[in-house]
RNA sequence: GCACAGGUGACCGAGUGGUUAAUGGUAGCAGACUGUAAAUCUGCCGCUCUUCGGAGCUACGGAGGUUCGAAUCCUCCCCUGUGCA
């Protein structure tokens, strides 16, 4: 018996990966699971283009609005929940569609994570605490005593990094490399066939600077004014794309435009980044092109509907 | 038209005679990433070669000049901003 197929959309912000995915769902009776580090939170609609309400009921979408701004959702809390959501929608015999443009979302919830210890707020703030009064390379270097295969692959710049590093092997008694070596634990059952936006990088620029205006003149700033009010300003979301910026202004730090043209920086040099990934990912399918082409469309229910008679 | 201030690599911006292809920053490109990841961090970044140690060429508005040596000093010209007319 050959395993379900689980599809796969992948790809920079403004990529078209929200279009693909109704279209693909619609056509195939598909169910979308979203990954996306900021769409899990609720009340933050417009700065995360979340799929709009009407969408979600063309589609039905998962992983999207679950928690609240002030609770915090690790890759490992997404990835538990991501794995939940598939197989509900395979035992439907539904086609379940991670969408995803959250890199390290998107490997917990494939290929896993080691078995850490739970986070140790404690442990962080002291050992940050360290870094900022004996500087980074002093930390570094305790990381480098307590576990130096972690210390060789970790900048000592890299704050958050050696801090995890050192959380990790110290709670644990044990280098967090040697953890690493007990492997993963990743998704299994499935067929994987991952599809992967790779549009023009200049046109995908442009794209993404029309699309971060959008948000400011759809309403980003009221909304940040209304999540500040609902949940505080120190809430962990919003230091997220374009809400950071809305925030700026509103404090007063950046002019309007001038929020708008750093919103839009962010995005690109977030693109970027999200791509750097993604070429790691193994058996991807690239697209050079935007998903919201319908021949790009088109041309991936046919790949499915081929995958899924073989 | 006179008086100041200024014109520096894609952009911003240091540098006032010599380890200066020229500090920084930004953008761009490439990369890393195992529970805050829309986060955090690294490298490259004038052109052409290179056995990767370097070699050559072109550069600080333009043209000359002073000097062993200039982005840095002098002269003239062009342009920009501010003040006086």
């Amino acid at each position: 018996m050959t395993l379900p197929l689980l599809l796969v959309i992948l790809g920079p912000t403004a990529s078209g990966k929200t279009a693909l995915s109704l279209h693909v769902g619609e056509r195939l009776q598909g169910e979308i699971v979203s990954c996306d580090s900021v769409a899990v939170y609720r009340d933050f609609e417009i700065g995360t283009a979340k799929p709009s309400k009407d969408e979600r009921t063309r589609v039905p979408h998962h992983l999207i609005d679950i928690a609240g701004p002030e609770e915090l959702i690790t890759a490992g809390d997404y990835s538990r929940l991501a794995r939940r959501s598939i197989s509900d929608i395979s035992a439907r015999g539904r086609l379940p569609i991670v969408v995803g443009g959250s890199g390290l979302y998107l490997r917990a919830l494939l290929d896993g994570l080691f078995a850490g210890p739970p986070r140790s707020e404690d442990l962080r703030s002291r050992l940050r605490k360290r870094a900022a009064e004996r500087g980074n390379d002093y930390l570094h270097g305790v990381l480098r005593r307590v576990d130096p295969a972690a210390a060789r692959t970790i900048h000592a710049n890299d704050v958050p990094k050696v801090v995890r590093a050192l959380e990790v092997s110290i709670s644990a008694r044990s280098p967090m490399t040697g953890l690493w070596k007990q492997g993963r634990d990743p998704l299994q059952g499935f067929r994987f066939l991952r599809v992967g936006l790779n549009p023009d990088r200049e046109t995908l620029y442009q794209r993404i600077n029309q699309r971060a205006r959008e948000m400011f003149s759809a309403g980003l700033l009221e909304e940040t004014r209304m999540l500040i009010e609902r949940y505080g300003s120190s809430v962990w979301p919003l230091n997220s794309l374009g809400y950071k910026q809305a925030m700026q202004h509103l404090r007063g730090e950046l002019s309007f435009e001038q929020a708008i043209v750093a919103a839009q920086q962010g995005h690109r040099n977030y693109a970027k980044r999200q791509m750097t990934w993604f070429h790691r990912e193994p058996e991807v399918n690239w697209i050079p092109d935007f998903g919201s082409n319908p021949a790009v469309q088109k041309q991936i229910v046919d790949l499915i509907k081929g995958k899924a008679e073989s």
